[in-house]
DNA sequence: AATTATTAGTTGCACACGCAACTAATAGGG
DNA sequence: CCCTATTAGTTGCGTGTGCAACTAATAATT
């Protein structure tokens, strides 16, 4: 029986707790360190492209920048040749965080894999990753919709 | 650089995705779809051992099944030897659903792996089964918390 | 038998998230 | 140049979820 959905789902409830307990003390929840890492890695992208890097609604990036913003561990530029477009960075207060942050996420993939050989770390993550291209091009198929704001337009 | 946790995210909400909108005509969430069918696979099961099934807090689990209760797609029996327990079982008007939703689940594992030959669709199942034990595993030696009950022990 | 601990289930709260409607800025016709 | 379409980002709303505190029933202990 094929129980795919059933292990995402537990793989990634499992996950938002474990960030949402690790990082408490910083007073950052789960939902934002997957963005602060990206703004950490593509300085001065906008949210557009900061969704699509994890593809988030655009609800959810805007919510999880504004936290960022608010404790101050990014900062953000608004784009001189286009003012709708601001460009995100992390702040010098955020930087020690990724540090923390990214060694949190080599911690939980260590547990997540602890009893995997590397040719199956290597397999699964390739496997997955096919998982997710599928699951987002069927959606994106399914409703004409777009995922960020590609044609804010209403479906047909 | 493993990603495991991101596909995991993706595979996740975008199943969220797909299923509320495939539910919607039935009036139930994708937040239920899973409870009613393991509800159909062990009639008489009660909450604790739902949950336990998809690794679920109690606390939505309650909720799933106060949904399809009202709905009417289940009904319960309170135990005779203790009345704490209340044993389920999907209703007569829940059972078409129950095909329906099977076949939902179908289709959209067919569109995940789409681009799979069968021996990736087993070792995807097999390996995401090993993490998500493991994502289990952790978070219950983390938190020497349950996932059910107030105080440990029971599970397998 | 009375008190205490444990267990099944419920509920208030907070957060993550997607959707849709909104604002504001820019681009493209006429 | 104005008018409309598109695009970047924000926000209100509803759902799914975990946690912790709660109730009620049963088990254990004294």
């Amino acid at each position: 029986m094929q129980e795919i959905s059933k292990y995402a789902s537990i793989i990634y409830r499992n996950g938002q707790m474990y960030f949402d307990e690790k990082l408490a003390p910083y007073h950052i929840g789960c939902g934002q360190q997957f963005f602060l890492l990206r703004i950490h890695d593509n300085p001065g992208l906008n949210q557009y492209e900061l969704a699509a890097q994890g593809m988030f609604d655009k609800g959810t990036t805007a919510r999880a920048v504004k936290k960022l913003l608010e404790l101050g561990y990014i900062r953000r530029e608004i784009d001189e040749e286009d003012h709708r477009i601001s460009k995100l960075y992390v702040s010098s207060k955020g930087e020690p965080f990724v540090v923390i942050i990214r060694e949190m996420i080599k911690e939980w993939h260590l547990c997540l894999t602890s009893n995997l050989d590397e040719k199956e770390k290597d397999l699964v993550d390739q496997l997955m990753k096919k998982l997710a291209d599928n699951a987002s091009e069927t959606m994106k198929k399914e409703r004409k919709r777009d995922m960020y704001g590609t044609s804010d337009r209403k479906k047909d």
